[in-house]
DNA sequence: AAGGTGTTACGAAATGCTTCGTAGTTGCAA
DNA sequence: TTGCAACTACGAAGCATTTCGTAACACCTT
């Protein structure tokens, strides 16, 4: 056995993640600014601190501390972090189906003829991958 | 003005709309079990009954007292509803980009053919709309 | 050396969600 | 009619989250 998984970030956790995978690793300070501008009011620096210690104990972020003042750091990627959230989220809002998600994101919103393409080469990409199953990775088999 | 619209329902809630609107109307004897199942363990009885009741007042649900046993039925629509959760959650886990939750979901996961397909047609049906300006809609200009 | 500024640590209040116990009521059956 | 079973209403506890005030400490300037 080793540690727990961290788990699921809170809104304001989140926010706060969004900030350090964005600029990367930072003060409390300059996360607390790009937090008040992020949103219309000010932020409360110990609100903002607090946070991060909880977010530190539950293995969210990584300090530096070395200086006086400390330096937090993400310690989960983007990616992941979604992929957790979007879980929960599909099974919470519809029911498990992906496919549902998929489906309300595109046709309730404006879509760019770009962001389409875009979409429309991931869809190649899986069918071919679907259809050729991997000879690079299953070497290891 | 008129009555601020239902707001976001909580996780427990949102499972009971769920049952709603798989079930249709329900007494809460019927919701209970419906979540029991659903769920591992048994849910208290009282406890989805007063869920149900604060979702009374919050406009979710409508009842009809008219027996004994209240009849509860939901107020808001399943797709309307997922459509609000899914506002909420584009900007908190994806900083606003529904392509960048599109791309996840569909990448991140074991997606058929199928599905794929179902897709690709969505997909025609925007580019379709986005290139003709719906001449219907667009009479009242 | 002293004082002020900025920082961390911590306690605690306010809020919302979930859960359950208890009291009171209603209807039906014996 | 009496009593049991089911139902509603309500209060309150437990928990997590968010927010902030206060205390303690460190560094720098004068």
């Amino acid at each position: 056995m080793s540690k727990a998984p961290p788990p699921k970030p809170t809104d304001s956790e989140l926010e706060i993640l969004h900030v350090l995978w964005q600029h990367g690793p930072a003060t409390v300070r300059a996360i607390n600014d790009s937090l008040s501008q992020r949103r219309q009011a000010e932020v409360g620096y110990t609100t903002t601190l607090k946070i991060l210690q909880l977010m530190l104990e539950k293995g969210l972020v990584r300090r530096d501390d070395a200086d006086r003042s400390h330096v937090y750091r993400a310690a989960v990627r983007e990616q992941e972090t979604q992929g957790l959230l979007l879980d929960k989220f599909v099974d919470a809002a519809f029911g498990g189906s992906a496919l549902k998600l998929v489906m309300q994101a595109l046709g309730s919103r404006q879509t760019s003829a770009d962001e389409l393409a875009q979409i429309r080469r991931l869809l190649n990409d899986i069918e071919i991958q679907n259809s050729t199953p991997n000879p690079d990775e299953d070497e290891r088999a």
